[in-house]
DNA sequence: GAACGTTATTATGTCTGACATATGATCGTC
DNA sequence: GACGATCATATGTCAGACATAATAACGTTC
């Protein structure tokens, strides 16, 4: 492993660290009530001083995965305390597919819990606007219909869009959980075949109930919708977990270390 | 006035101006896409150097409420963007009772909508040591049923260790939300009379159900908990725009300016 | 006078070196 | 072996400097 003197890539000095170093905290290298490095140790591993270490250490201290004692150093707080809901945490737990798969099932029985309620709450709730969101989203996943790749952005938008037209403000927070979310499952998606075609009418049901105000359609169209995804999910995940997997841990040259 | 919410991250030196910060900005004093004051003079007000200012601006953006263009300055995000989910977000938004009461009334319809569902999924996976912290709790609730200030701790724990129950990730994580939700009601809840003895059978009804895996019945004695929750803020939060509502908008002295 | 290229300004981004501070570790004394 | 004073160390804070990029101001050209 070359000591790069300059990093290759200029961008980002905290938020690349923070990066990689949450990454590594979430990926277990860093367990709760370790130590990390010190700060000038990061500095001359990642090419930067230590003023820059400190405004890294900042943004993940804001998400609850570390904090410092003066002589003790820098260390990993307990796991509750992390910032799990944050969407960052959340990817970077889901980095690269290699995801535990109890996670990934945590997520979908989260969306089974909120999803139909909120679609509930805009069938109620939504406005000219709102329902304009969703209608335009649901037009776009018909027209991408064919390509797995081209679907991920107007499928998350779709859902998103629900969460908006709740007119509640914590409802809408959940959609940055649900873009994190819904992010590796499109990774799994794309590597497995078959169109999303399949799914455009079960969110058309969705769509159809909001429009004509029927919270309780709306809410059984939403269970139907998130059922035949979470039978996706679990078909993949386990695929992936007996047939895909490497035998090693998988080292990614670029993140190996830290 | 009281309740001093509690910061996920202790305070002093960065932390401090962050909070003060944070506040002003999910206070109204710095709309987004506003421009906050600049490094240095931010370090003046609070006599505190750039490196400290800079760090504090670290924690906020970690958070979405701020980000920094060159030349530009550090400005506001969009709201959108906002860390909604996250406990310190959600303090400053409920900073001293006088929380809009559309926030109030959001966070309740949220609670029942992940709530019971907790507590169902709680009554299906508990195992003997989380259906103990939370028989341990509701030991502690029913010793103080007495006073509404002792009552609060025992009443978080409880919520919380239901939510620690369901051996749901995502689902615990909802904790920090709902003890940030709690501290604001427990304020209000203080400001007027009446001991919380009367809930106190109520939680039993959703601790029964669980201990005898009875997801149907803890789902719906939780509903029935929540009820009751929510009239009693609708009308605390009620009388407090009716009557005790200052005019003018207010100013405490601390955090007036920033 | 309007369009356009050049220069200057400015706030953030980064680095360096220094000192302050608290606390765990070490050592010495009883 | 217990206890108190001392030392070492990693974080906390500061000041000053230069780099960088995006905007503002300026001046040239047509």
């Amino acid at each position: 492993m070359s000591t790069k003197i300059r990093p290759s890539t200029p961008v980002g000095g905290a938020a690349r660290i923070a990066g990689k170093l949450g990454a590594a905290i979430l990926g277990g290298t860093y367990k709760p009530h370790d130590l990390v490095p010190g700060e000038i140790a990061l500095g001359r591993r990642f090419g930067a001083s230590r003023t820059v270490v400190r405004e890294a250490f900042k943004l993940l201290s804001a998400k609850g995965l570390i904090a410092s004692r003066k002589r003790a150093g820098t260390y990993v707080r307990a796991r509750e305390e992390w910032h799990m809901l944050d969407a960052d945490v959340l990817a970077w737990r889901l980095r690269d597919g290699e995801a535990e798969p109890k996670l990934v099932f945590d997520l979908m029985q989260a969306r089974t819990v909120i999803e139909p309620a909120a679609a509930a709450m805009a069938a109620r709730a939504h406005t000219p606007a709102t329902l304009a969101a969703i209608e335009r989203a649901f037009a776009d996943m018909e027209r991408a219909a064919h390509s797995a790749a081209l679907f991920a952005e107007p499928d998350v938008r779709f859902h998103k869009a629900i969460l908006t037209a709740t007119d509640n403000d914590v409802m809408t927070a959940f959609g940055a959980l649900i873009e994190a979310a819904l992010g590796i499952f499109v990774d799994v998606a794309t590597r497995h075949p078959g169109a999303p075609a399949p799914s455009v009418p079960l969110h058309g049901a969705v769509l159809e109930a909001i429009r004509r105000r029927d919270a309780e359609g709306a809410h059984r169209a939403m269970m139907v919708l998130l059922d035949r995804t979470a039978r996706n999910v679990e078909r993949n995940v386990a695929s992936n977990i007996a047939g895909g997997r490497r035998r090693k841990p998988r080292q990614t040259s670029a993140s190996a270390r830290v």
